[in-house]
DNA sequence: CCATATACAAACAGTCTGTCTGTTTGTAAA
DNA sequence: TTTACAAACAGACAGACTGTTTGTATATGG
């Protein structure tokens, strides 16, 4: 009928959808493996043949989310040849994507956490924080951007503000003002690495 | 002998003192209680009867963490009438203490994620976020930092950059040059804020 | 068709949290 | 000072959950 490869990427799919939905409902520390697995149609057994533990499962579900999150980006900015402008349109698909119950408590919440910060980066340097760093890059070859910077290090840090961006945001009573007024500081914030 | 209260304080920091040391040396989650109180030299009856539940004691380990860097900062800077100067003085401070390795693990990586974005950035509006609120603010109020920016959003945007670079300083396998490296990237960001 | 590896199922042991019950110690009024 | 009560603490217990182990079905290659 199905071939083995088959089976295992319809397990492994079901899987991390269903975690997907578990974590970000419940955070990695409340949500049992018992409560995946059904969610999946599947058992246990089936879960820990795919994947060594509950963290390793965790840690796929974060890498399809922030590939998911690059892939956005990407697209949106893609055929933008000024590098400031793709910065600014590149930020604002991010805030918008991210501020996501489920990306956010997965992504910028628990994933530091569970993974450890290293790991965690780790992912993000092949996603959504290369988006970032190709966008910097992109600019101090324009010259735009402050030559002496690491662009590595203005990535990271640059990005942290923008993930906490998220979390203001999400947690304001007023939505609508709280992202104008990140948006400003952020724009702020990258306009001193250009100066 | 010891009166109630006594007993109270002196149990309740035993416990607090143990639990930030298991937590950092563990991270919150796989933090026993049974290994907290047998630092503590208590039990956890005791433990139960101060506390709600082990997020209660996390909690308080938090406060009191964050509550410490606060201070520090506070002595630091308390006599510098210059805001940017100050700013810059209290980055140093910050960078410094919380980069070592309980501090981190618990204010910066399991923080967020056990007590919720919401309870962990309440506690820190109270303490170490509030001195870099007063600080804008100063700044502000001397000019030196932009009108139209929004001083809450501001500083919880560009605290979340200096925690970042904790984790990036810790990591680098040359702190040193990361560190320089981290503080020209927050100074830049600091002085796009003031332009 | 057979032997083997892969995919999955279910029972099991160990750990850990929060609760419950019981005991000791302090407190305050009679 | 005795007595009644409340607070501090100790230890046992139940429930939940993770990771392992043992067993079974399905696919694959010779």
């Amino acid at each position: 009928m199905a071939s083995n490869e088959q089976r295992t990427a319809k397990t492994r799919a079901a899987l991390i959808k269903a975690a997907r939905a578990e974590f970000a409902a419940s955070g990695y520390a409340d949500a049992a493996t018992n409560a995946i697995v059904a969610r999946a149609g599947a058992t246990r057994g089936a879960m820990y043949h795919h994947f060594r533990d509950k963290l390793a499962l965790f840690d796929a579900v974060v890498e399809a989310e922030d590939a998911r999150l690059a892939g956005l980006i990407d697209d949106a900015t893609v055929d933008m040849p000024d590098a400031y402008k793709a910065l600014m349109h590149g930020i604002g698909i991010y805030l918008d994507t991210a501020a996501t119950p489920a990306t956010r408590r997965i992504l910028m919440l628990d994933g530091p956490s569970a993974l450890g910060w290293k790991r965690w980066r780790e992912i993000q340097s092949h996603n959504s924080l290369r988006t970032l760093r190709d966008g910097l890059e992109a600019a101090q070859a324009q010259g735009v951007l402050d030559a002496k910077l690491s662009v590595p290090v203005a990535a990271s840090l640059f990005a942290a503000s923008l993930d906490e961006a998220v979390h203001v945001i999400c947690e304001a009573r007023d939505r609508k003002k709280a992202r104008t007024d990140a948006v400003k500081a952020a724009q702020a914030m990258l306009d001193g690495l250009c100066a």
